[in-house]
DNA sequence: GTCTCTGCAAAGGGTTTGCAACGCA
DNA sequence: TGCGTTGCAAACCCTTTGCAGAGAC
């Protein structure tokens, strides 16, 4: 993780060390003022300017994505890993990865219909997590 | 689609048929600033705040989505019609509905592994359309 | 006639930027 | 030592709000 920050060019710094420990044990949708609100809390002092700019430089390497569905403040979700799905419990937030599959049919026939030449795609699951159910 | 407005106790204004009409035309995720400056090219000087209050009363009404995959502005579509998905091109930015279909299976997998049980999802293809290819 | 809508401009608030000090590599 | 990074605060800019006049029904 930390490798690929590296071979980009960036450094690693405490202040992105910390960041990204939190942002990995988050597990959800979370933003830049509420990160920076939860490592006020924990004692580590980091500017939200410097949060901001974290979350894009992950974001370019890959390590997360961003999505504001409403108005007001963008959310990041911490995703390091390739190509999958998002299930999203509308309760409680929590994010679990899950594993693309079954969609490649769905892109053959718009090929065919449409003469669309998909490229990429993305899925996002909303409903109840085991534990909220 | 004017006469939901009024089932919600909305009116129908001339603002308002300007604004849906050019919306509709466009065709691909726009934002209220983009809106606007279209409507002021075409001679029909609207309020940049009457565009929002539109915008987001068309989504109350379930004729709009909203999306803001970058930072910045948040991005309109038109799109009056009920559960569907989207092909978008990467090149035009046009936006071709899709129909749902073959999600289901993809569902039962995710409600017999993690127990998690989904009430919706979204789906969204990126890539080139007819004409962009 | 009533109640909603519009336009304007100001307020609000999330995000970005400039710059000097700092600190990885 | 060199160059990317940080922190602060100010700047930005998209969006919302307040209010008086206009308009839909």
């Amino acid at each position: 993780m930390f490798a690929a920050l590296a071979a980009k060019g960036h450094r690693v710094t405490r202040q992105r060390r910390v960041i990204v420990a939190e942002f990995a044990r988050v597990g959800r949708y979370t933003t830049a003022q509420e990160l920076h609100e939860r490592l006020r809390t924990h004692h580590n002092a980091i500017g939200l300017a410097t949060v901001y700019r974290t979350l894009e430089m992950l974001r370019d390497v890959g390590a997360a994505t961003i999505q504001s569905h409403a108005k007001g403040e963008a959310a990041y979700l911490f995703c390091p890993i390739a190509h999958h799905h998002h299930a999203v419990c509308i309760k409680c937030g929590r994010v679990a990865d899950v594993a693309c599959r079954s969609v490649t049919p769905f892109e053959r026939a718009l090929s065919a219909e449409l003469r669309f030449r998909p490229t990429q795609h993305r899925l996002e699951f909303f409903g109840t997590c085991a534990r909220c159910s």
